[in-house]
RNA sequence: GUGGCCGUAGCUCAGUUGGUUAGAGCGCCGGACUGUGGCUCCGGAGGUCGGGGGUUCAAAUCCCCUCGGUCACCCCA
């Protein structure tokens, strides 16, 4: 190896293996297909954009996680670090030709220059959804019942989305004197679960905020009852005279009665008044998809209800509300747990090469065998058999055929260990059929 | 940005208190055998011991620096 170059990829950034690649495209469609049914439509913007429409959208942490360069041409440019601001860019630019309420999902990767542990990485996938130009319980419930669906069709045993409203916290923290410290609390918060209550007072303690408004906000974030309605009922009387919470419960009723209505599961939505979220854009409801068995990857996503998410780039009022899965993290917890098996479909057939002769009758069996819906490859190289078959059963393909000069194939079920013979290519496919 | 742990063949790792030509398993290549794979056996290729400097008669093994990886904090998906 000395004086080649090592082969390596950059820190965070990851090659991603067959298994995983094909487990991944099957999250992909399995998700789109979720979307499309509640009549989300498909966009894509590019990877890089002008760096001034990203920068300063996403808060600090954002701006410095970007990457951002100069490109051949002198222009700042740099790399989306989600998929939500260049939606607010989109919506923004193409308003015109939008028809709203503007359903549109949006699958790709996302970029962020920070350290790379556990289930996070420089490089990943986002599947978001948004629902803009809509206010009110009815857009937030669709988004809720979708988010679930995602989930629930993905197959993800135990998921659970903890659902909140920030302007019940809000509230509480007007009331309780210390609105302008909103964002230090709700972030605090956030974290309850993680460092605990003393955690929470100690890090609330140390950004000034008084002892009265901690000692709220916590009563608050633990008030969690044994069903929604009491949770809701508790979440009541903490917020007492405020308008705005009032209105965040009232909001929050009846966004969960819709969602309720629409079938999902109880015990994988609920509310959960700890749950804050950290970006600062969001104004409504927010929510968290959590794998509780996923222990050290933090939350699989979430989402939440903004206000006003375009004002940046336009007058024109554009409120929303989305979800989005962290697929790479989700897809890095399932293989952690052993989840992801190969597609294992029993669709896959080789092909030998003859050690003689040219391959001609190999390709025409290949392709009658491929007409009826097996995966068929030929074996590239007139190698020994043996190798050929090896490599078959390395692969855990469950058929190898081989046609002798006569045209006869000869056949292996490599699963049942059992061989088996036909005397035309036609009859051939009849017994994968059979056995297949 | 802060802290802990780790860096020996493609992969997972051994390498005793520093001491001759650095090892194993798996994988890979070739062969034997198995009538067309999975088992077994034989042979082979492949390593600047992350890099640089230092200590020493002698360093993968000790010291310093550096690069890389990883986990945690921060923040997030």
């Amino acid at each position: 190896m000395s004086g080649k170059i090592e082969p390596r990829t950059l820190k965070g950034f990851r090659d991603t293996m067959p298994v995983e690649a094909s487990a991944r495209n099957r999250m992909f469609r399995t998700i789109e297909g979720v979307f499309e049914s509640f009549g989300y439509a498909p966009i894509d913007t590019p990877a890089l954009e002008y760096e001034e429409v990203l920068r300063g959208k996403g808060g600090d942490e954002s701006d410095k996680q970007m990457f951002a360069f100069e490109d051949q041409g002198g222009r700042r440019v740099a790399m989306r670090f989600d998929l939500t601001v260049p939606l607010a860019r989109f919506v923004a630019e193409h308003q015109a030709d939008l028809a709203f309420p503007f359903r549109r999902y949006h699958i790709g990767p996302v970029w962020r220059g920070e350290r790379p542990q556990k289930g996070r990485f420089r490089e990943f996938y986002q599947c978001d959804a948004d629902l803009i130009g809509a206010v009110g319980p009815s857009a937030d419930a669709e988004i809720l019942t979708m988010y679930a669906g995602v989930f629930g069709a993905l197959e993800v045993d135990g998921f659970v989305i903890r659902v909140n409203d920030r302007r019940v916290l809000n509230g509480l923290l007007e009331a309780a004197g210390v609105p302008d410290r909103a964002a230090t609390v709700l972030r605090a918060v956030d974290k309850l679960d993680k460092v605990g209550p003393e955690g929470v007072r100690t890090e609330l303690a140390a950004a000034g905020v008084p002892d009265g408004a901690v000692a709220k906000a916590l009563e608050f974030a633990g008030c969690a009852g044994r069903d929604d309605a009491e949770t809701l009922a508790r979440m009541e009387a903490l917020v007492g005279g405020s308008e705005k919470g009032r209105d965040g419960i009232a909001g929050l009723r009846t966004t969960l009665a819709l969602v309720r209505s629409a079938g999902v599961d109880p015990a994988r939505l609920r509310v959960d008044p700890a749950i804050t979220r950290g970006l600062d854009y969001y104004t409504g409801v927010v929510f968290e998809a959590a794998l509780p068995s996923a222990t050290g990857f933090g939350s699989m996503g979430g989402g939440g209800r903004y206000d006003d998410l375009a004002s940046l780039y336009t007058n024109t009022k554009l409120p929303g509300v989305g979800c989005s899965v962290g697929l790479s993290r989700l897809l890095e917890a399932l293989v952690e747990q052993g989840r992801v098996a190969a597609a294992a479909t029993g669709r896959g057939v080789l092909v030998t090469h003859p050690e003689q002769g040219d391959a001609s009758a190999a390709f025409a069996l290949a392709s009658a065998v491929r007409r009826a819906g097996f995966a068929v490859e030929v074996y590239p190289e007139p190698r020994k058999h043996a190798t050929q078959m090896k490599f078959a059963d390395r692969k855990g393909l469950r058929f190898a055929l081989t046609v002798d000069a006569s045209g006869a194939v000869h056949g292996k079920d490599l699963r049942a260990s059992a061989a088996f013979d036909a005397p035309d290519a036609a009859r051939a496919v009849d017994e994968l059929s059979r056995r297949g």
